[in-house]
DNA sequence: AGACTTATTGACATGCCGTCAACAGAGCGC
DNA sequence: GCGCTCTGTTGACGGCATGTCAATAAGTCT
């Protein structure tokens, strides 16, 4: 009677494999540091032996910047057709996108931004930094600034302080729980709509872009 | 003769010891990430024996603990007077503080605020908040808001998501050069005086604090 | 079935971390 | 000066994590 419907090696595509183990990855890097997850943990989640790892990932740290980069894709859901309205409307509807998605994914995508680069690495750096250009581009699509091609530099790095704003709010309500969703859609809209129509014109119109006294 | 004027061991106070340890892990932890300095890099750095860091420190996450300690608090310069003017006085005078001491200290300090806690972990986290708690306070006093008793909790989260702000600001300008002072010096002053006249009182009399609807 | 491909394993070498008993520098009494 | 004590300091040991690599077996094709 043959009763061995379970070998104890079992194969799969090298894709499925992968993607198993980067799944158990995600799951163990967002609940413990960086340091506290060893490589035999996550063999040990994936029921595989630990070499196997290694064989698809490399280093134990390009295994983590695949984790990272995961992590913050996963808001990537797009925003797809914003409201036609004035900027006030649209504005409004990119914020509670921003927060439904941030809610949404709460516990990894604070795990994401939280796990602000095990300790200052330099290539972990360099994905958040990729993930928060995006976002920064369709942020500016969102105000309709996007075709404003002179000052493009200084319009992004103020989108991405903005996305600084955006993320430690966020933090308040989700994690600390100090603030209240309805309070921080009224900072984060109020506080968005200063930059774009008190902030920015006042850039553009304002002192050179790289010169050290104006 | 005696020539011996360097005996292979030196015999050195705990506290001078634990200090001059600790000022090589705080170098060491400023260029490299956490899991890329072993205690065997700071043990040959401070030319001492491995043991000793241990002895000192207890763990090596201990050790790092004091670290971020040390970076976050070099900031603490104080705020001592600020002037007595109108807020949009204040707010600027803080603004320019905030600026000076991080462009003064802006290597260690780019690395403790980059070093966002070593992958998530609980302790590091701690550390953070606690120097985030002693800022947010200080900006109380800075806006004129220290004796709000009642909405104390939202207040001190606002100001919290600020600083997030202001991190990230400051980040583009000193790390990605995107920004320059002047326009980092506008962009930080109008969020925050919108933050103060148009949020807050919004916040005070809106809705309440810790109703989910209303 | 037999052969072939390759996903998967297990063991090896290296390095890091925490502990601990033993060593030695500095001050003191004699 | 000699020896004693105190304690800062060392070196080694055990355990664990990581990366590599040849050996193995699961699945497929003929």
């Amino acid at each position: 009677m043959s009763v061995e419907t379970a070998p104890r090696r079992r194969r799969l595509e090298p894709d499925a494999r992968r993607g198993q183990i980067l799944a158990c990855a995600v799951r163990l890097f967002g609940e413990r540091a960086y340091p506290d997850v060893s490589t035999t943990d996550i063999a040990r989640e994936a029921g595989v032996a630990r070499g196997l790892v290694n064989h698809y990932f490399g280093t134990k740290k390009d295994l983590y910047l695949e984790v990272v980069r995961v992590m913050v894709t996963i808001p990537e859901v797009a925003l797809e057709r914003l409201p036609k309205g004035d900027l006030r409307t649209r504005v409004d509807a990119s914020v509670t996108w921003f927060l439904d998605v941030v809610s949404r994914h709460s516990t990894s995508w604070l795990a994401a931004v939280t796990a602000r680069g095990m300790g200052g690495d330099a290539d972990v750096e360099r994905v958040l930094a990729e993930a928060e250009e995006v976002a920064a581009d369709r942020m500016l699509v969102a105000v309709g600034l996007a075709d404003e091609a002179e000052h493009r530099e200084e319009l992004r790095g103020m989108v991405r302080a903005y996305g600084g704003l955006a993320t430690s709010t966020a933090r308040e309500w989700l994690q600390r729980g100090a603030l209240t969703r309805a309070q921080v859609h009224v900072l984060l809209t109020t506080t968005l709509l200063t930059i774009v129509e008190q902030v920015i014109p006042q850039v553009i119109a304002g002192d050179g872009t790289s010169r050290p006294q104006g």
